[in-house]
DNA sequence: CTCGCTATCTTGAATCATTCAGGTTAAAGG
DNA sequence: CCTTTAACCTGAATGATTCAAGATAGCGAG
């Protein structure tokens, strides 16, 4: 099912982990590799293709992990309303998102600006702004498929 | 800055409550006047504060509520990374939101364009889009105050 | 004004995502 | 090899929200 061990670890991961100042273990590279894999998995969703390839990894693992990750910058979180958090290893370049309010599914715009934060408010009411998150919601095209005249085209 | 007082009910929030097909019972007018009264509330906070107006109100009652108002078009759920729901009736305006990463207050923000989907993808990816959510990360006047020189400017 | 329908409200328990606590294991620098 | 402490484990707690099922009360019809 799973294209197998061709896969070990795609760019040199340890390394990464490493230059960020972490520890590299069996479990740490399993987690990196897998948000790398997958697109916008939640921590179930990462915890278990990791048993998949490891047997055994508690939550609580995973979790400190993605913590340290997201702390290093390895990777970014992210957290549409009414979902749990996600992540993603697309990080720095401040995209976006596309969520369908129907399956949830997940896609990363470029950001049509460039560098964050690429929007300035129209009153920034005395913050000091350092990023702009932005959610495009939707309907995605399957869905719109599978309920044709529902939706506006 | 707000004008304060004279409370009852604001704007006819009777009136307001029939028109959405919705009945007319001491919580859910005190509900809706405590979420306009209030700055983007969230379910404790509404709760608390109609408790003070009314006596006992089940948490049950204000979810159920402001889920109806919510549904109905009185209300805008608007929920930021990391933060429980919070309430506003602001609506129908698509602005957009100042959130400080410091002390979590959240600042209306007009948007810039006018209507929703007030801005568009780069590239939609086929999804049909009704709405930009755009929030604004940073810190505000008072927080950078309280740590003058730990942030930039 | 009275009646019936059902929206609303109540209490109590369940669920889901996430975090906390405290003890054990093992990566990596000296 | 030894020491330090990051990483991991099990188990329990927390916080926000939802589910369930029975009681109450708006409000339109008669």
């Amino acid at each position: 099912m799973v294209a197998v061990e061709d896969t070990n670890h795609p760019r040199d991961s340890a390394a990464e982990l490493r230059s960020a100042g972490l520890r590299v273990t069996a479990a740490r590279l399993a987690i990196l590799d897998t948000v790398r894999a997958g697109d916008h998995l939640d921590v179930d969703a990462v915890t278990s293709r990791v048993r998949d390839r490891l047997g055994h990894v508690s939550f609580q693992a995973v979790y400190e992990a993605l913590h340290a990750f997201t702390a290093a910058g390895l990777v970014r979180r992210i957290e549409p309303a009414g979902s749990p958090a996600r992540f993603e290893c697309r990080v720095g370049d401040n995209h976006h998102h596309l969520v369908c309010r129907e399956c949830g599914r997940l896609t990363d715009v470029d950001c049509a600006v460039g560098e964050a934060p690429c929007l300035e408010p129209a009153d920034d009411a005395g913050y000091v702004v350092d990023e702009a998150d932005v959610t495009f919601w939707g309907f995605c095209s399957d869905c719109r498929q599978a309920h044709k005249g529902e939706f506006a085209q």
